[in-house]
DNA sequence: CGAATTCTTGATACGATTCAAGTGGAGTGG
DNA sequence: CCACTCCACTTGAATCGTATCAAGAATTCG
């Protein structure tokens, strides 16, 4: 069931078996959320941390004034809010953007973990600090690049990410947002993410039909977004 | 000499003495920097973590066309690159925005704390993952916050940290940032941060001068700022 | 098939950048 | 001690980017 979870580990250093046996005991519930269903809500303190098995979700902050900004995007295998197990109070909500299964890790649990796996404590640290590392490119790309360098910067994470636990067909990945939703993730609005998302078609770089991207022309998407995946890409090597 | 650091981090959690001792032992190296020095490079592979003893210092990541964007703003007491331990390769610098006294602490003694204290181990993790809030929090004000709102949630956000290590004086704190840097924290020319500056100084709500800002107005420009303190004041409490 | 979303387009207004110039204060050397 | 230089801050004008509003086209869903 968290085989994707498992990759998306292993990408970082070895899991011992007897490692991957306390994950996959510690996900001891799941539960499949509709589109548009909350995972999990902002100020709630949940006693679980939740496990993104399939599908995508986001987490996300809403305005006074009613408008979103999407923080995160997570896709199979995230930890989406270990976070939650040292942050007690949920500083945002979770939400599922496509049908998802989740699975749900009780806290003691991964206080245990703390207690007396050192290594895999590291690598479930370490989650949770690239995790860090996307925000700061996300920080980066809104600050100071294009809204078509940063709309091109999401796709080559996205496609590094997905490819990292095998949801990617050769330059493809389903990806079921809208573009309402991909806006409150570039903080833009529609109309805007729209006109920046054409000349990315027009120029041949990426299609994007029928809730599935592909990329056509990889180098050149790289160096219109200054992509360099090394943020995504870190090992542990601290065994 | 790491007084600010014990501060920092017994906001969180009560830290035993044996704890602060392990912490005072392994800041083995100090040293101090001049304004516009590099405290750490982007692209190095650090050995050692540095905190940040006194002054203020940023992370930042430059674009190829030479424009900047800082991606964190550290104040005394914040172990600033906590995460280069288990993020093996630094993705962005960090420079000093006044003079600074840095402390460095070895990574073989930051695993030997997750070997070995597994309570000081959470309670680092937690250090990072407040980190990982403020990015969010970041992410927002640069999305969905007007420029004025932006601007005067910084404010906040480093007044509430900045008191949380006594480096407050009333609703009066130092900060030695230029236009210029502050311009780049927001990802914004200097030219309209000047202009967005000017509204927040006209309507009573702060003074800035001879490197002192001054809240006038705490009420208004949290309201203004829509700014809600839960992320910086997050507690462990799981000992 | 009709209704509801989602996507796309155009027009207008506002926000933000850039360029350019000017002000003011701090430090330096004659 | 003054003149000079440097740097940070401030201002105005022109231009470009982005939001908003409004409507129409395309797609999905029941």
């Amino acid at each position: 069931m968290i085989e994707s979870l498992l990759l998306n580990l292993s990408n970082r250093d070895i899991l011992t078996n007897a490692e991957q046996t306390t994950l996959r005991q510690i996900v001891t519930r799941d539960r499949f959320f509709l589109v548009d269903e909350d995972i999990v809500s902002e100020g709630s303190r949940p006693t679980q941390s939740a496990v993104l098995l399939e599908g995508f979700a986001a987490r996300y902050k809403f305005m006074a004034d009613g408008t979103r900004q999407i923080t995160a995007l997570h896709v199979a295998g995230d930890f989406m809010d270990l976070h939650a197990f040292l942050l007690k109070t949920m500083d945002h909500g979770i939400i599922a953007l496509s049908a998802c299964h989740v699975g749900f890790a009780d806290h003691t649990y991964l206080k245990d973990i703390t207690e007396t796996q050192p290594h895999l404590s590291r690598l479930l640290w370490l989650d949770t600090l690239i995790d860090g590392a996307i925000h700061r490119e996300w920080i980066v790309a809104m600050g100071r690049r294009s809204k078509k360098a940063h709309l091109a910067h999401l796709v080559c994470e996205l496609y590094v990410r997905l490819k990292a636990v095998k949801k990617t067909v050769d330059f493809s990945f389903h990806f079921p947002l809208t573009q309402v939703e991909l806006a409150d993730v570039l903080g833009i609005s529609v109309v805007h993410l729209n006109k920046t998302l054409q000349p990315l078609r027009r120029d041949g770089l990426l299609t994007w039909v029928n809730q599935t991207i592909t990329i056509l022309d990889w180098p050149r998407l790289t160096a219109l977004a200054q992509f360099d995946p090394t943020y995504l890409s870190q090992m542990v090597e601290s065994r």
